[in-house]
RNA sequence: UCCUGGCUAGCUCAAUCGGCGGAGCGAGCGGCUGUUAACCGCUAGGUUAGAGGUUCAAGUCCUCUGCCAGGAGCCA
């Protein structure tokens, strides 16, 4: 009731000027009067909600009124966003945005208006304006910033997101004419010159549309894993030691300290966090000083990172299922114009829902060992090339995720060719209980986790045998000696699952600004 | 680090066997009342990444350098 209430009270349209200033003292004026008569009904057993609802609605009735009397005559247009537009058909309403392309048509003008929020065609009419607006309007430059006052109207033919809708142009400000050499224009573009441009190129709608999927599946992300009784406690960037080997570290200068690193990894301290609170997780940019120079990867990138106690590894693929399985949903139902515009097949992401295949390592390399052995093509067989032991590389990831619509689960990795804190598998000392989350389509590993490590005694020897700095995990082994748990958690890569939902060639759009080997500009 | 490919107008790309460097977009001017990255006409726009070599002649062939991309390894 409350927010039914608070929703129609702020989409009542208000005036500005003088309009505005005498209608917001009448407002105000009689919201002195409502909170006062409502008053006495603050001491309700309900508590609030009761009466603050019925205040609202009133000063929701008293305000429509005086709008009304304002109406006629002084009544003024308020700005909305594209987004909204649908609520205001047959309204006048005001635009701040920029000029997306121009199509002069000779006494008629479309502009396509980006505002942030969505993408709207805008129509000029030589009849309906000024001639100097007119003329203004056909000489508009790309990007120009402008405040549009226009009538909105369905239109079916009207392209934009979400389209269907577009203001016809009753006058036209200019913020500023932007400069005519602007450097985007509305066709494909080289990578290099794309990425120089980042600053600009993130204003295309394609850009556009996968950084909106990008906001959106960060959200559920944390709406899911919160909604579940998880803890986010984000972990440092500035760490002393590496969690995976220290060749692919940046390394930084810490004061007297000698050098600190940025960090690979969470999870080293979410494994502290849950013999606090149980469930956790952080979320934030990880940075690899890998060379790493394939559509997969990127320098500075983003991952979550939950970690459970008293989770074991089927629990840790249960979690892993249901909280990939509500980023889909979430996006499929909230970015249906973004996935529109970038021409992503969303048939493919429908079904996706847990429960997700689960497939061994050892069946998995089976399987591509056939593969491999009844390939003929010489060069396919060369990139197919596999036996048991060996970590999967891109093209083993696509022939995996080639058996099912759903992403696949791929448990029990050689411990060889994974990291030191994974727990051994039962009875199979030779692998562990690790498990990698393949996407469809071939967009391959999106998750990685593993039951981690929980005997004190059997870590410890792991760290030597690696070669590890055992002082440097000290704080680390002691989490097994006051109340060692089984737990597990898992790292998901950001950037793969959107370059997967939005079905995308390569991750560096899936972040506004890209860190690659090769490029730390802009 | 290795393998492969590329570098021609502001951008995206052509240029046949080594034989007069072209188009589209963008920009400017003009035309058009329903365009979807409009269309039509005209105009401007070039040290072919840099250096050297072969040749009567090099964007094209050779050598070196630089830059970029895709992939491998590694990983999310």
């Amino acid at each position: 009731m409350l927010s039914e209430a608070s929703v129609r009270f702020s989409q009542r349209p208000f005036p500005s000027g003088d309009a505005a200033l005498l209608l917001r003292m009448a407002t105000i004026f009689l919201m002195g009067h409502v909170a006062r008569a409502t008053k006495g009904n603050a001491s309700r057993p309900n508590g609030m909600k009761g009466w603050q609802s019925e205040r609202i609605d009133a000063i929701c009735v008293i305000s429509n009124i005086i709008g009304k009397i304002l109406h006629k005559g002084f009544f003024m247009t308020e700005h909305v966003s594209v987004s909204k537009i649908s609520n205001h058909v047959g309204q006048d309403v005001i635009l701040k945005g920029w000029v997306y392309n121009r199509t002069d048509k000779g006494k008629l003008v479309f502009l396509l208006v980006r505002d942030g929020s969505g993408f709207i065609q805008c129509v000029a009419f030589k009849g309906d304006l000024q001639p100097e607006t007119f003329d203004l309007i056909t000489h508009l430059p790309q990007e120009s910033s402008v405040v549009i006052t226009g009538a909105v109207r369905e239109d079916k033919r009207a392209p934009g997101i979400p389209g269907g809708f577009e203001v016809g142009i009753k006058d036209l400000q200019v913020v500023q004419a932007a400069d005519i050499d602007y450097p985007m224009a509305l066709k494909d573009h080289g990578v290099d010159f794309a990425l120089d441009h980042r600053h600009l190129w993130i204003r295309m709608q394609s850009q556009w549309a996968i950084l909106r999927v990008r906001v959106r599946v960060m959200s559920a992300v944390r709406e899911y894993l919160d909604g579940q009784g998880f803890f986010n406690l984000d972990t440092p960037i500035l760490t002393p030691a590496a969690a995976e080997g220290t060749t692919t570290l940046f390394e930084t200068e810490y004061f007297d300290e000698g050098s600190a690193f940025l960090a690979q990894t969470g999870q080293l301290y979410n494994e502290a966090n849950i013999f606090a609170f149980g469930k956790v997780y952080c979320f934030g940019p990880t940075f690899r000083a890998e060379k790493s120079k394939t559509r997969r990867h990127l320098t500075e990138f983003w991952m979550l990172e939950p970690e459970i106690a008293f989770c074991d590894l089927d629990g840790l693929m249960e979690v892993e299922e249901g909280m990939i399985s509500y980023i889909v949903q979430s996006v499929l139902r909230d970015c249906a114009a973004e996935l529109k515009s970038l021409g992503r097949d969303v048939t493919k992401l429908e079904n996706i829902s847990a429960p997700f295949p689960r497939m061994s390592y050892d069946d998995a390399a089976k399987f591509l060992i056939e593969l491999y052995e009844k390939e003929t093509d010489p060069d396919k067989k060369e990139l197919l090339k596999f036996e048991w032991g060996m970590d999967f590389g891109a093209p083993h990831e696509v022939e995996l995720t080639k058996l099912n619509e759903k992403p696949l689960f791929v448990y029990g990795y050689p411990s060889a060719v994974k990291a030191f804190y994974m727990e051994p598998w039962p009875g199979r000392p030779e692998i562990c209980k690790s498990v990698d989350l393949l996407a469809p389509e071939g967009y391959g590993e999106v998750c990685g986790g593993s039951e981690r490590m929980s005997d004190h005694d059997a870590l410890l020897a792991r760290i030597k045998k690696e070669g590890l700095p055992e002082e440097a995990f000290k704080w680390y082994l002691e989490l097994r000696k006051y109340g060692s748990v089984p737990h597990s958690g898992f790292g998901m890569g950001v950037e793969r699952v959107v370059a997967w939902l939005c079905g995308i060639e390569h991750i560096r759009e899936a972040i506004p600004f890209p860190r690659t080997i090769k490029r730390v500009y802009p």
